[in-house]
DNA sequence: CCAACCGGGGTCTGCCATAGTA
DNA sequence: TACTATGGCAGACCCCGGTTGG
């Protein structure tokens, strides 16, 4: 798990930085982020108060009728609930001229959730409309979503993770009817359950976004000639929980793309995209087509066919993840150690290993005597478990 | 007992652009 | 015309272990 983040956007807050992460990385860095922005905005709202004083100030007694009038309630409700009020004024500049704001009572409908509030701090810097929603809104919302995770606790989570997802809509008829529809498509509420917690933006789509990408995956599978589309699509949004937030432009293109660069029959290419290449849809733009010209170039090199680079590409489809300098430099730390090519592409799963385990593991092995030119090298991928007893049978 | 095979589990936000709306 | 609601975008693996078959 040393993988970095691409996009890294960090935000200068006094001393500190808040950086946020890229999607995959962020777990890495949900403890951190909380733990780091506590003091932070702790440490910001000192400063803030004293800036902010004068500037209400000036805004009483010189210009009292004019309009930026900044609602000091506002910013002294957000002050005390320790929200990071330029990161807010940033974001939704537009909630801070708003005459009515709910922030207190979003704090206590929250508080009621179980969510902290360096949590609810953290939801409302980062998403500052969410203190325009009414209560009687918010707790529908809630109820909807209540439907389908057990918990109101799961739902903090999620809110903590993607304040976004949940208050971007005000529309609780168009989240009714996306359930409702989902359900229609054949899902069940523990897949559902897994598209809330996965990508929490599905709900928030409009209910004719959702039916377009469905619709989308009917047409393929169809034209495929698959005759039973609903149970495709149901296996295909069970394998890849996060293919309702794509755009459809995004799918079509990666779905031409398998059908262009493989010579695959119908029946191959759908077991494909909602089997093992299923997470492939969700690459961006020219992502997939990129990465795959830069395995074939790196295969040819290294005196590999194309059909053969074909044949290991669809044997662990997984590889198309992997960006280019990632791809070579595993490849290029196997080679180093003489493992063959052909060992590697017969063997295909050895890739799914970090650069770091596959250079420790090369490295005890060939400590322990274990000839990796000529042994079996798919222990490289083995769970920890199998392969410490593996090695430790060597060494003795 | 051993390893090949294979599927599963975790996990996707925060930002920008732009129609639409009041 | 300021503000809201919504669509779209980039980004980019690693590990575990049940089952099966020898």
């Amino acid at each position: 798990m040393q993988s970095l983040s691409l996009r890294q956007i960090s935000i200068p807050k006094g001393l500190g930085f808040l950086t946020i992460m890229a999607p995959r990385n962020l777990w890495h860095m949900r403890s951190n982020f909380l733990f780091g922005s506590r003091w932070m905005i702790q440490f910001s709202a000192e400063i803030l108060f004293k800036s902010l004083s004068v500037r209400l100030f000036g805004v009483k007694c010189g210009n009292a009728n004019k309009e930026p009038l900044e609602n000091g309630d506002l910013l002294n409700n957000l002050l005390t609930m320790g929200v990071d009020i330029d990161m807010a004024k940033k974001r939704q500049p537009g909630v801070f001229n708003r005459m009515v704001t709910n922030e207190q009572d979003l704090e206590m409908f929250l508080l009621s959730k179980g969510a902290s509030k360096e949590a609810i701090a953290s939801i409302i810097s980062r998403y500052p409309r969410a203190i325009t929603r009414s209560s009687e809104s918010l707790s529908k919302r809630w109820d909807l979503w209540r439907r389908i995770m057990t918990s109101d606790l799961e739902i903090v989570n999620i809110l903590e993770r993607s304040p976004e997802s949940f208050f971007r809509s005000n529309n609780n008829l168009n989240l009714e009817n996306n359930i409702k529809f989902l359900y229609s498509v054949g899902l069940t509420r523990k897949c559902l359950c897994r598209l809330l917690t996965n990508a929490p933006r599905t709900f928030s789509n409009s209910l004719e976004l959702n039916k377009q990408m469905v619709d989308l995956l009917q047409e393929v599978c169809l034209s495929l000639g698959h005759n039973d589309p609903v149970d495709f699509v149901r296996k295909i949004i069970f394998k890849n929980p996060f293919i309702l937030i794509q755009s459809t432009k995004r799918v079509k293109a990666n779905i031409e793309f398998l059908q262009s660069t493989f010579n695959l029959n119908s029946g191959e290419l759908l077991v494909l995209i909602c089997g093992p290449g299923a997470e492939i849809l969700d690459l961006s733009n020219d992502y997939a087509k990129r990465n795959y010209t830069n395995i074939k170039e790196k295969l040819l090199s290294l005196g590999c066919t194309e059909e053969e680079v074909q044949k290991f590409v669809l044997s662990y489809p997984d590889v198309i993840f992997l960006a280019e300098k990632k791809f070579n430099d595993k490849i290029d730390c196997l080679i180093e150690e003489r493992i063959s090519i052909s060992q590697i592409i017969e063997n295909p799963r050895v890739l799914d290993s970090s650069i770091s385990t596959l250079k420790n593991r090369i490295k005890e092995l060939v400590n322990a005597g274990y000839n990796l030119s000529t042994s079996n090298i798919t222990l490289l991928s083995w769970s920890q478990k199998r392969y410490k007893a593996k090695l430790k049978k060597l060494s003795s």
